[in-house]
DNA sequence: GGTATGTTTGTTAACGTTAACTACGTTAAT
DNA sequence: ATTAACGTAGTTAACGTTAACAAACATACC
C-alpha cells in the first residue's frame, strides 16, 4: 500500500518547452483534447479514488500512451490543478445564487442546498476533491488553491448570512460567519458519508435532513414577508 | 507527485510467521517498542501527510532499517490500523464523557469540546486521520474501520443528545441525530482549518467560537436546574 | 560456572513493481 | 514543409516486502 508523495523530481513545472500550453489551462479555458484528458481523469477519481489517478490511467483512459498526456498537460500538478479550477468554476455559482436571489429566504436556500448536491450528484468525482486538504497537504501549490477555494466558499456564504440577517430573515443572535461554517461543514461530512457509503445512504435524503435541520436552526422563514 | 494505493502483493496479512505479534496488536496493548514505531508513523504523518508515511521513513525516524520494522508489524496495513486503533482509544473516552455528567448540559458540553480538541492539540498526528476517509477509499480495510469509527462517534454523540432533550437540556424541535452530525461536521470543519493554516489560526479560536455558536443553536442552557 | 539452545531484534542485499517523466522517431493534416 | 499529436523505449526513483544471516541475551542443562 501506498500513500505517497511528491516524487521530488527536477519538477519542470511550466518548462519552455511547454510554452504555448500555459495560456491555456491557466485562464481556465482548455482545448477540446485537454478536456477529454479531464474527463478521464474525473472519472478515474470518482470511480476509484485519488490514488488511482495516475497519468498511465489517465493515458490509458482516453486511449494513448502516457507521453500523449504531457502534450497537453506540463505535468500531473498542472492536471490536478486543471481540475480543480474546473471544480470550483462549477461549484461558484450555486453559492453566489444564494446571495441574489432574496425573495423567499427559507427557498433561496433550499435552492443552494439542492442545486449544490445535483452538481455534486452530476460531477461525483468533485465530491472527493473537497476533502482533499489532507490528500494534498504537502503539496503547496495545491494546498494553497485549495485553502484559497475553502475560504472563499466561506466568504461568500458569510456574505449571505449577512444579508439574510439584515432583513430579519434568519436569527441575528449568532455571527452570520458561524452560520456559514455550520453551513459548509454539514455540507462536507453529508458528502463525505454520501460518498464512503457507496450509494447505501442516499443522497436526496442526506439533502433532505439537511434542508430541514439547518432550516430550523437558524430560523429560516418561509417567505414572512409577503404575509399582511 | 503520487497518491497511490495498494500494491497488491500476495499479501500475507498475520502471515504464520508472525503468529506471536498478532496477539499484541489486536488487543490494542502494544508492545514498548511497537509505541516506539507508532509514536514516530504519527510524528511522520502530523508533520508531513499520509503521503510520507512509507515504511522507510518510519524506520529512519525510529533509527533503524526498514526490515526491522517487520519485527514488529506485519505490513504497512497493520501499522496504520494500529494508529487508527490507538486514535479511536483517546477520543471515544471524550464523547462517553458527554453522555455521563448530566449536571449542568452546557457545562458538560462545553468540557466535551474543550476536552476533544485539548486531545487533538496534544496528538495532532490525528487530526488528519479524521477526514482521511477519501485517502483510503480505495484501501477496504482501513475503510471499513473508518466507517464504523465514524458512525459509532455520531451513535454516541445522537445518544448524549438525546439524553439532553429527554431532561429539556436542549431543544426538542429538532432530531437528536441531526444535532450530533452538525456538531461533528462542525468539529471535523474546524480541525480541517486549523491543521490546513499551519498553526495561522489558533485552535483555541476556533474551540470557544464553537462553543458559543452550538450552544446558541442548540439551546443548551447553562444550569437550568439549580435555579429556583 | 560453563556450554549448548532458542528467541528477540536487528542488518545487508535484493526482488518485483509502479510511479512521473523524457529523448527521439513517426504519422497525419494543414 | 511545417507542426501538432502520438508511439517506442527507456530513465530514475521510490515503494512495500522478503530471504538470509548475525549479534545480543536470556534460559536450560551438565
Amino acid at each position: 500500500m501506498v500513500v505517497q508523495s511528491v516524487r521530488t523530481r527536477r519538477v519542470t513545472l511550466f518548462s519552455s518547452s511547454f510554452e504555448p500550453l500555459r495560456k491555456g489551462y491557466q485562464v481556465n479555458t482548455f482545448t477540446d483534447r485537454q478536456k477529454d484528458f479531464l474527463r478521464a481523469a474525473i472519472e478515474i477519481v470518482s470511480k476509484e479514488g485519488f490514488s488511482r489517478l495516475t497519468i498511465r490511467n489517465v493515458a490509458a483512459a482516453v486511449g494513448v500512451t502516457e507521453p500523449a498526456v504531457y502534450r497537453h498537460f506540463p505535468n500531473k500538478l498542472a492536471l490536478l490543478t486543471a481540475m480543480l479550477d474546473d471544480l470550483q468554476s462549477s461549484i461558484l455559482p450555486h453559492f453566489r445564487r444564494l446571495r441574489e436571489s432574496s425573495d423567499n429566504p427559507m427557498e433561496s436556500f433550499t435552492d443552494f442546498i439542492h442545486g449544490l448536491f445535483e452538481e455534486f450528484k452530476l460531477r461525483p468525482a468533485y465530491a472527493p476533491f473537497i476533502f482533499s486538504e489532507e490528500i494534498f497537504h504537502n503539496e503547496p501549490q495545491l494546498r494553497g488553491k485549495l485553502q484559497q477555494v475553502l475560504s472563499g466558499n466561506i466568504a461568500v456564504l458569510t456574505d449571505s448570512f449577512e444579508s439574510l440577517q439584515h432583513d430579519k430573515n434568519c436569527r441575528t443572535d449568532i455571527e452570520a460567519q458561524q452560520m456559514a461554517l455550520v453551513t459548509l461543514a454539514s455540507i462536507r461530512l453529508a458528502m463525505s458519508r454520501w460518498h464512503i457509503s457507496d450509494g447505501r445512504i442516499r443522497l436526496k435524503d442526506l439533502t433532505e435532513q439537511l434542508i430541514v435541520s439547518l432550516g430550523t436552526l437558524f430560523e429560516l422563514k418561509t417567505d414572512e414577508k409577503s404575509s399582511p
